[in-house]
DNA sequence: GCCAACGTTGGC
DNA sequence: GCCAACGTTGGC
């Protein structure tokens, strides 16, 4: 079976994928937060100004909606994952990269070729009690988790079932 | 705020 | 296509 969805001039890459998926996307709370997720309309956000390749490619090839996303916030007082959302639409252009006046503009991006892509993402529900990156470092299980490897930047990776539901275990769910 | 570890850019 | 210079990320 082969799949092909057309959105906004991509062509969506065919990825074959059995069930649903698991993320974690990262933000830096003094900039966006999960309390900011869950006071906007719909709890939704667009998850935009994402300028790495790898990270856009994951939103454009490989996320559909309904995958559960880790929120984790980084350079906060305590870095860790603080709740679960969820991936709420196909990939779409990012419109901050053709808007002059954002601090992601990108003058490379085009109507024609919108170079960033992005997904929005959906409050789903809070930890009871946030697993923070020092306790998931602690936890041989999840010693394998992309987040804790060494000069792992990167602001979307792709989370093993076994890892996410012991980190949902773990956050109290 | 520091800075190591990355990723991107662009001259050649 | 190499790689130096530059920009960014994110734990600490």
């Amino acid at each position: 079976m082969k799949e092909k969805v057309f959105f906004s001039g991509f062509q969506r890459k065919a990825v074959h994928v059995y069930g649903m998926q698991y993320w974690l996307m990262k933000t830096e709370p003094n900039v966006f937060s999960f309390e900011d997720l869950k006071s906007r309309p719909k709890q939704t956000e667009p998850w935009d100004g994402i300028r790495n390749y790898q990270a856009r490619n994951f939103m454009r090839d490989q996320m559909r909606p309904g995958d559960a996303v880790l929120f984790y916030h980084s350079r906060s007082d305590e870095a860790g994952i603080v709740g679960l959302a969820e991936v709420a639409s196909v990939p779409y252009p990012d419109a901050t990269a053709q808007d002059s006046t954002s601090k992601y503009y990108d003058p490379k991006a085009t109507p024609e070729n919108p170079r960033w892509v992005l997904v929005d993402v959906r409050y789903k529900a809070d930890f009871k009690q946030p697993v923070s990156l020092r306790q998931i470092k602690e936890t041989p299980e999840l010693s394998e988790m992309k987040v804790v490897q060494r000069g792992q930047r990167l602001s979307i990776q792709p989370v093993e079932k076994k890892h996410f539901e012991l980190v949902c275990k773990l956050g109290g769910l």
